[in-house]
DNA sequence: CATGAATGAGAATTCATTCAT
DNA sequence: TATGAATGAATTCTCATTCAT
């Protein structure tokens, strides 16, 4: 019905665009604030400045806006899995360790971003849609860890007889356990990753060779 | 579901001390299925064949009642840490592993004890009392393995030179990651068990010196 | 779950039935004057007195309350079909005028009843279940006047040679008819009451004989 | 759909003419369908394939597109009854059959007409504009079918004694009891008609004398 | 202890309408 | 003419809570 003149490149106007993205960016910070219980869409129009019923132009429901925020969710956890992340070549143990960093940042700068993920991790055992959503981003998450360390031991920096399976899993069960962590002082979180760090290098750098019991 | 007419003693009579575990039970029951998001106490009223004023009898509030069901789970977390565990002298070693296990039981048998875990948890973020209890739970669980820690050293099963603090933060990290994980299967979810475990072990047992970088 | 202690002859105290009685005949009353476009919930709880959420305790939305309506129409559009009628012994032609008579006193009295009617027939074309209930009571209609023709037939009233199926076919039309004239000066409607009925009669008492063309 | 580009002349173009026409088309069937209950611009608005704010620059508001659609139904009503339909000198008998048969074919062919004609007159008895409307039309089809019996009177076709007005609101009162009938089977409808208007013909035609009660 | 009826604030959603472009 | 964005009042429905019995 709604006819395309064949001229723009999305189906949207740029207006539009920016005020869904906008709501969004409420929603999201609104999730963080008062968890997906207590997540309330006219407060999101009240902090845009909008009707209530404007809210509903742009999403038609409370579900899609929800959905929205995932997908900005998603957008920008994937973003930051970009090969090469724009500075060049790095050793497969540098990037290793940007891993870990990553998380601290977030931690750091955007703890929200965690909230909101930690709220629809658990909504995702019970709506089969995001757990799809999820799965798909766990894989990517395991994909790009396993071809890390791929290259890493292709480098010569990594254990040749790293099995990788296990070894990824303990390294996505490391940084996802810290994400869950009750909230610790700045100092201990720190600490707490850089020893984690330690020991994962420990565990798959060439050199060491670890005697199973 | 019957109630008998027996007469009550003390301030609260054992008949409301048994229809208030059991609302707190349904509760439980209706948190796993629904998350706090979708809890609604007229369904625990339904579920326990009452009415929904009485249920306020019993809880005056819905927060009461989640209340409840805090403590029902906590309750529950800390007995499974009760020293010795009634079955006589174990091993430092041997109740590390049993942590490991623990975790793979619940995983399996009573996976909705960790679905409500974690949206208290998240909840925690925002409640103040909550926090407080989570804290107090993760500080006794951190006592636990840090008593657990010392008491292998002293046996001499563990490395001397082991660093504490960093350690217990490390295996607990490790263990809620395994929590947060979204569904695996259960061949890899034990598979991964037992590698995180093997390679806990390989970390803190005596004999082993692990080379930092 | 609702526990029938077996003494009640039905499931509801007398208390909460007569307060849906009231609430039904104001929707009744409101669907008459608003038309069911036009009909809101609303304003149904604010005749009654009570909050618009007391409403939906009763009647748990707005097609139930409907339904409610519908049966209260249903149950008093059969009830004057009932046999005998408590006035005695009467012959099958005294009946037939009584049919005729029976709509002149609603359209004068309650002509909100048919007003109603009209509405939920018209959405009758739409909504399955309504028709079903309309196709009853249609049938209902039908039997009861084919029986009536009979017992005139064999009380040597009516023609012997009548054909039921298009006679009573006849009259339901004629009768229905009439109900959705649009309002005509009561005289008149009076006067073409009387004379359809005198045209029926003519129809269908012994003594007539009708050529066919 | 696609709408050209040829240039108005007058007050209002012939595109926008085809326009409103088009509009009106489609709110006669979306009425026919949902019922004014039901009956939403928007989707008018989105079969035409054009923007909800465009239909309001063809119709101000709602109530002027049912308006139009009022004026479909009355243009079409109306240009039925033409009288001798551009098929010559007819009899007043075959007129009358006509009409019968006229009925017949429109809930054949047209049944969603009716239902539309249904919808508006109900809300006929609260909209006294609309009131007026059918008031209109009752009148026309009225003398319509005086006109009709006083040409077969003097045709020498019809009964010298008939009494115009009841003979004629007894025909309008089987015709439109016809309409409002709840859906028949196509034979059973085909018969009743018939049988009507074999009824009809024989309370009517010259030859015949009925004896009143 | 238990109930059913009532409450009322607030939730999401709908929809005709307006208006600048 | 046409559009898309915005509006805001109104609507149904939800749900924790209260209270007289």
């Amino acid at each position: 019905m709604k006819r395309d003149l064949g001229v723009g490149i999305g189906t949207q106007s740029p207006i539009a665009k920016d005020r869904k993205r906008e709501l969004v960016k409420i929603a999201y910070r609104l999730i963080a604030e008062k968890g997906l219980e207590g997540f309330r869409i006219r407060q999101v129009a009240a902090e845009a400045g909008i009707d209530n019923g404007t809210l509903h132009y742009h999403f038609p429901s409370k579900e899609a806006l929800i959905q929205g925020v995932v997908d900005y969710l998603v957008r920008d956890l994937e973003t930051n899995r970009a090969p090469g992340n724009k500075n060049g070549r790095q050793t497969a143990l540098s990037e290793l360790r940007r891993e870990f960093e990553d998380i601290r940042l977030r931690l750091h700068d955007t703890p929200e971003q965690l909230v909101v993920l930690s709220e629809l991790a658990i909504r995702s055992w019970r709506d089969p849609i995001l757990a799809k959503i999820f799965r798909k981003l766990d894989d990517g998450w395991y994909a790009h860890l396993v071809n890390l360390l791929e290259r890493g031991i292709r480098q010569g920096l990594f254990r040749e007889d790293l099995s990788l399976q296990p070894c990824v899993r303990a390294i996505m069960v490391a940084l996802r356990g810290i994400v869950y962590q009750s909230r610790l002082p700045r100092r201990e979180l720190d600490l707490l990753l850089s020893q984690l760090a330690a020991q994962t290098e420990c565990w798959i750098l060439a050199g060491n060779s670890v005697r199973r019991k």
